[in-house]
RNA sequence: CGGGGAGUAGCUCAGCCUGGUAGAGCAUGGCGUUUGGGACGCCAGGGCCGCAAGUUCGAAUCUUGUCUCCCCGACCA
């Protein structure tokens, strides 16, 4: 993509309304533009990256055996009413009346629509075990949106649901989807920590949070050191894991059993990046999702909710990536692998070194944003630290004359000289 | 939902107390000089001063109402 003609409105200033580096630096990056409180629209950059994101839990949970498919964003008030929901739920849902005067509401999570959709298609116990899942807008009216897209009222979120004949069969799709979990937040090069956790509106009695550990974190939690040597080693260890102790606030009870010694005990903040349930029978029971058993007997399907928050997490990686200059992004979530640099546009041999390299990126399946505008270098340099691609490539008047550009690493800082060829070749590995 | 703050140019903000022709910096367009870390000079465009009532000869400024946004708390995937 040339810079001079992608949509990518940055920002030397920052908008008055943004409190967190996330925000700010979203807002200033050309990521979003808020449209009302916690309500955003996802510019072409920001949008990738919410991609790139999405791609990764889709594989993780593909990987695990779950299922995609698409339920709508707006609801029936019907469905909320079998489970006892609608009334609840409370101020968050957002409700809403169509032409024939029927209730209707934004869903904010699809419990209802699930279950609904596999009581009325699946009838015998052999179409079990089965985890299903979607990627799809949200909406919850909450009181006070704040800190950008980590606590909108519209978001993006991939809630997956299991179904299953009994409690055994549940905790093995329950720790399906732990582990499912572990392995994607690790792909986009955060340390996620599963909290025992307080079960809110879902309900339930076996429930994780995953923490990303940030100053800015909305919630207050209590982790054994441990977790800092497993995070240090990068292993994941479900057995280890679960031995370990790790609560929120709401659920930390200090000095009771299987707290660690205060010397052991951290305490810290942390961002929820997903939130995994088992709930039982709740709504299967509820809302008559039964099927028929290895005997003939009718039994209510036993279930689980398992969500991740997509769009929280673009706040939450550049939380946890980012420097004084803006974003720097894991490689795997980045907007595009390379920055190119032009630094002297209209220059014939800079432009001439600048395009062919280009063009070989591409070729080598290299997503690049080149940026051949016509302005300073110290423009150019500003906008791409800012918007935190992990390679830059400084192509320059000095440089062309020696047969060399600069290949600049954007988390490390580090910049070596290099013949374009050798950078390309760097670039490919 | 309780408490607090703010709405003036695309962005950051001044002006309001003490009513009298709408301001600055950055950004944008033009010209020139510059050119390896957010340059400089000159010129230009850009405003329902959130909205509505009221007071007044006259309101960005005072009063009331209303809407929106932000912060702290409570709540919450």
């Amino acid at each position: 993509m040339r810079r001079s003609s992608f949509f990518l409105p940055t920002l030397k200033e920052t908008p008055s309304e943004a409190q967190i580096a996330s925000h700010r630096l979203m807002l200033r990056a050309g990521m979003v533009r808020q449209s009302a409180a916690g309500i955003y629209s996802w510019l072409p950059l920001g949008l990738k990256v919410l991609r790139r994101i999405e791609r990764i839990v889709r594989e993780e949970q593909d990987a695990a055996g779950a299922q995609e498919l698409l339920m709508p964003t707006i609801q029936s008030a019907d469905i909320w009413r079998e489970s006892g929901r609608y009334d609840a739920y409370g101020k968050e849902m957002l409700r809403i009346r169509d032409r024939h005067d029927r209730e209707m509401l934004f869903g904010p999570t699809n419990e209802e629509l699930i279950t609904q959709l596999f009581r009325d298609n699946v009838k015998s116990y052999r179409d079990l075990p089965k985890i299903l899942y979607h990627i799809q807008w949200k909406f919850r009216d909450e009181v006070r949106p704040r800190f950008g897209v980590m606590r909108g009222r519209e978001f993006l979120m991939k809630d997956s649901y299991s179904f299953d004949l009994d409690f055994e069969g549940a905790k093995k799709s329950y720790e399906t989807m732990f582990t499912a979990y572990l392995k994607t937040f690790k792909r986009m090069g955060l340390t996620a920590i599963p909290m025992r956790a307080d079960s809110g509106a879902i309900g339930g009695n076996l429930t994780h949070e995953f923490h990303i550990l940030a100053e800015t974190g909305e919630s207050g939690v209590f982790y054994d050191v441990a977790y800092d040597e497993l995070a240090a080693k990068g292993e994941i260890d479900l057995e280890a894991l679960d031995r370990l102790y790790a609560a929120t606030d709401e659920k930390h009870v200090p000095g009771a059993p299987g707290v660690p010694p205060a010397e052991r005990l951290r305490e810290a903040r942390g961002i929820e990046v997903g939130h995994i349930f088992y709930f039982g029978t709740k709504y299967s029971k509820a809302m008559n999702a039964v099927v028929q058993g290895p005997n003939g007997e009718p039994v209510a399907v036993e279930m689980g909710s398992y969500g991740i928050g997509v769009s929280r997490l673009v706040g939450a990686i550049i939380e946890a990536h980012h420097d004084e200059r803006g974003i720097i992004w894991p490689a795997s979530v980045a907007p595009f692998q390379v920055g190119l640099i032009n630094l002297k546009s209209g220059d014939a041999a800079c432009d001439a070194v600048c395009d062919d390299l280009y063009a070989k990126l591409a070729k080598a399946g290299i997503d690049t944003l080149y940026d051949d505008r016509d302005d300073r270098a110290g423009v150019k340099f500003a906008d791409m630290d800012l918007i935190g691609l992990p390679w830059q490539v400084v192509v320059g008047p000095k440089g062309v004359a020696a047969g060399i550009v600069e290949l600049k690493n954007r988390a490390t800082g580090e910049r070596v000289e290099l013949s374009a060829e050798s950078a390309l070749a760097r670039l490919a590995e």
